[in-house]
RNA sequence: CGGGGUGUGGCCCAGUCCGGUUAAGGCACCUGCUUUGGGAGCAGGGGAUCGUGAGUUCGAAUCUCGCCACCCCGACCA
């Protein structure tokens, strides 16, 4: 492990590669932009999962299963949606190997051509919807709450770690309903919890915001969105959650006798959260120190580390800490005891830094004449000395303290970065600034794309808490109703 | 797919312009001793088809041509 990061002011991207990789999060693989999930990090995805899937069965979903590959037809059935992907998909061509004959490795066996070529998942809809068919004949067959927990595979041109890689996990959502009014209120019920998930376990504001049409799933007649603010000023679209209407029931034949006998099509929604959410959790809260976990979604929330002289003192403070470490688990606080003899307390420090756990506990010979501990902060950096007997009890509360902190200190950010301005002067200046801009805007999508041409930010979203304020539109000076949103984002 | 750049032990890289014994240094790794309240010190040790293929030459990491990979900037995107 290298001493240090790039700091953010110096170069905001590169301090955030060498944080993922470094803090031990994931690191670049033999496959062009994908990338290798290490321990760590993925305990931290686990985490999300767990809380999010908790949601989820609370609101009465199920989790199933669909196939990776989908027949390449499917996808010429909903005809936006296919424009929408088609450009990044991965296609299954063959299904066997055979040894070169000219002894050079392996080569495709051009005798193994599949008849239909098979096309990489890049999301579910399609292959869900034709599975659907199957399973809804009557209104008494609705709704249907099904999630997967999947891998995905877009080719994107350029990827990052976690932010976009060319697969990635993620769950998608894919509910039936029998009438508008419920399919939208799900898909409403949904960027909700994702917003709630967000707050409340990220410690992560969001924005909640309906997309404009240009920015809109491919398929969908609505989607909702949050979009956060990451430290460099750029928005993150962090979950979606999609109105599908009756498009895809159409594309796949998806009919249901209604209670009056008559046949209707079923409405729909989608909705997904991915391992991107990784990436906003570390943009968010981090400092060029590394890492800055919610205690919520940490690994480990509290590190121990010894300081020593000579086994017979290990003995005596590792006897004290086995003590310690009973007492923090029986209250479902996660613990590290760090007793490893090959580094020392100085690097141990640095490493629980860099990988962001919550609270860092130090207890020496000092302590054991005192009856204390060290309590350190890794949100502010600071240290506390701490009665033994209390110390449980304390890093308790100061977990929650902690959680609190570093969502309040992400808010106030995000709050002092949203701009509102009302000329086209001003909002050039507003974006170069960074940030979100809250504008005027004469809602067609020949502005918003003149506007991203002119300045390379985009409609982020248009906020659901939106006042409604008469205006004018800072390009066109046509009239406009409510203020949206624009931003540089990832 | 356009424009630019880079490939040298696990990682960062010197050397390339101007060809010449054994490819230098730092980090990491291994061994030993001393250490342990903020990334330890000293001593010793192991590890390289110089991206790849051909060519020029007595001799190539270095020169020429082809190929490949990766990175950055654009267009595209959760």
């Amino acid at each position: 492990m290298g001493k240090g990061i790039t700091s953010r002011e110096e170069n905001y991207s590169q301090w955030y590669n060498e944080l993922v990789v470094k803090a031990d999060l994931a690191e670049n693989s033999a496959v062009r932009g994908s990338m290798v999930i290490k321990p760590y990090g993925y305990a931290i995805w686990e985490k999300m999962q767990a809380q999010l899937d908790k949601m989820f069965k609370e609101t009465g979903h199920e989790n199933a299963y669909f196939p990776l590959f989908i027949p390449k037809s499917f996808f010429s059935k909903e005809a936006s949606h296919v424009d929408g992907f088609a450009k990044e998909c991965a296609v299954v061509t063959h299904y066997r190997l055979k040894n070169d004959p000219n002894g050079k490795g392996v080569i495709v066996d051009e005798d193994a051509k599949l008849e239909e070529e098979l096309i990489v998942r890049p999301t579910s809809e399609t292959i869900i919807w034709s599975t659907y068919k199957n399973w809804i004949q009557s209104y008494r067959d609705l709704p249907i709450l099904v999630n997967q927990w999947a891998n995905v595979v877009r080719w994107e041109m350029r990827t990052r770690l976690f932010l976009r890689t060319a697969e990635f996990l993620w769950q998608e959502g894919h509910t039936a309903h029998a009438t508008s009014d419920e399919a939208l209120a799900e898909t409403k019920q949904m960027i909700n919890i994702y917003s709630e998930f967000a707050e409340k376990h990220m410690a992560m504001p969001v924005v909640i915001g309906r997309k404009s049409e240009n920015e809109r799933f491919a398929g969908a007649l609505e989607t909702f969105t949050i979009e956060a603010l990451m430290q460099d000023g750029k928005a993150l679209q962090s979950g979606t959650s999609h109105f599908l209407g009756q498009n895809f029931a159409k594309a796949f034949d998806v009919k249901f006798a209604t209670k009056e006998g008559k046949e209707e099509y079923v409405w729909a929604s989608s909705w997904g959260v991915s391992t991107r959410l990784m990436g906003a959790l570390i943009m968010a809260h981090s400092d060029d120190k590394g890492l800055v976990l919610p205690p919520k979604l940490a690994p480990i929330q509290v590190a121990i580390v010894p300081i020593y002289k000579g086994e017979q003192q290990l003995e005596e403070i590792s006897k004290k800490i086995n003590v310690l470490v009973k007492d923090f688990r029986a209250k479902g606080i996660s613990v590290k005891y760090d007793n490893r003899d090959t580094h020392k307390p100085g690097f141990k420090f640095a490493e629980y830094e860099l990988k962001g756990v919550p609270v860092r506990i130090a207890i020496g010979p000092r302590d054991m004449a005192n009856g204390t501990c060290e309590v350190a902060r890794r949100d502010t950096l600071t240290k506390e000395t701490v009665m033994q007997y209390d110390v449980v009890e304390y890093i308790e509360k100061l977990l929650e303290e902690i959680q609190e902190n570093i969502y309040n200190k992400a808010l106030n950010f995000r709050n002092n970065n949203i701009q509102e301005v009302n000329t086209f002067d001003e909002f050039k200046e507003a974006i170069e600034k960074g940030g979100f801009v809250s504008a005027h805007w004469d809602g067609t999508k020949e502005t918003e794309i003149k506007i991203k041409d002119l300045t390379k930010a985009t409609l982020r979203c248009i906020p659901l808490e939106n006042k409604k304020e008469e205006g004018e539109c800072i390009l066109t000076g046509k009239p406009s109703k409510e203020r949206v949103l624009f931003a540089k984002a990832y």
